[in-house]
DNA sequence: AACAAATTTTAGAACAGTTCTAAAGAAGGG
DNA sequence: CCCTTCTTTAGAACTGTTCTAAAATTTGTT
């Protein structure tokens, strides 16, 4: 996924059905160039595009991160704190809180495991499963 | 624990250095009498004492929701949706969460088990590990 | 290129949940 | 009782997020 040109962000847009606008190319371009993974939230991704490129208001940044959710290109987590991350790790996961830092920590995928889950209540099913693993200093 | 005497609650705030207020004696009774484990918010617990008992502003809720877990009386849950929730079940254990209703249920201790922990970054050591099992309509 | 229609962005207001402030009230010890 | 300390309170303030409705941009059509 290394640096991508503008034409494969705008591709990526394109898919989801999202006019490749001047600022969600931007945003987009800050979110899933590189290969890592990134913990987000929309203050952290505003102040970020403010430094770097095009004016953004912080309104567009949260609506194009709940659009690129809807669209599957992030994935939303409700950690603690009050603020609500995005993670650009799609796939199912579980984390760390770095809770002075307020900061998310993606955990090995091999070095968890939920031995057994229990039954969902009657009528309902298991939507998804979150661990955190609050940390503190030692 | 049923049916806790005005006395009873009162040795139990004095045992936490807490005066006995009317307050928080009404507080005391509505979270601590019966046997059933409870998760309230601050919002959920201040209408229900309105309803019930003396006059009790919502910021003496917050505040002795804090003193009770500072006590260790409560747990304190953040599980989602901006709301912070306060368990009379200080044990370790963990939550279905019921989004729609935003509501927390305990999930049985022998009905799950986290089989082995992921390793602390360096410099740091598990403080807590909180797994939120989100539910959604069949 | 010019135009119109549809979508997007934006500033600022509004909102929800929580914390803070500082003044008034209640509790406990002598 | 009196004094000191702690507690409660109303309302303001604050944080993170969503809403509103007007202006700007994008895109498709001539
Ligand atoms: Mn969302
Ligand atoms: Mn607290
Ligand atoms: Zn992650
Ligand atoms: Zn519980």
């Amino acid at each position: 996924m290394e640096k991508q040109t503008d034409m494969d962000v705008i591709d990526r847009l394109r898919a989801a059905k999202l006019r490749p606008t001047r600022q969600r190319v931007a945003l987009a371009h800050l979110l899933f160039d590189g290969d890592i993974d990134r913990h987000i939230t929309a203050e952290s991704l505003h102040e970020e595009v403010l430094a770097t490129g095009p004016r953004v208001s912080l309104a567009t940044v949260y609506n194009t991160l709940h659009q690129f959710t809807d669209a599957g290109l992030l994935r939303e987590i409700m950690a603690a704190s009050g603020k609500t991350y995005f993670d650009t790790n799609t796939a199912d996961h579980h984390h760390f809180l770095d809770a002075k830092n307020a900061t998310l920590i993606d955990i090995p995928e091999d070095q968890i495991a939920l031995a057994h889950l229990p039954e969902a209540p009657a009528g309902q099913r298991i939507a998804r499963v979150d661990v955190v693993i609050r940390l503190e200093d030692e």
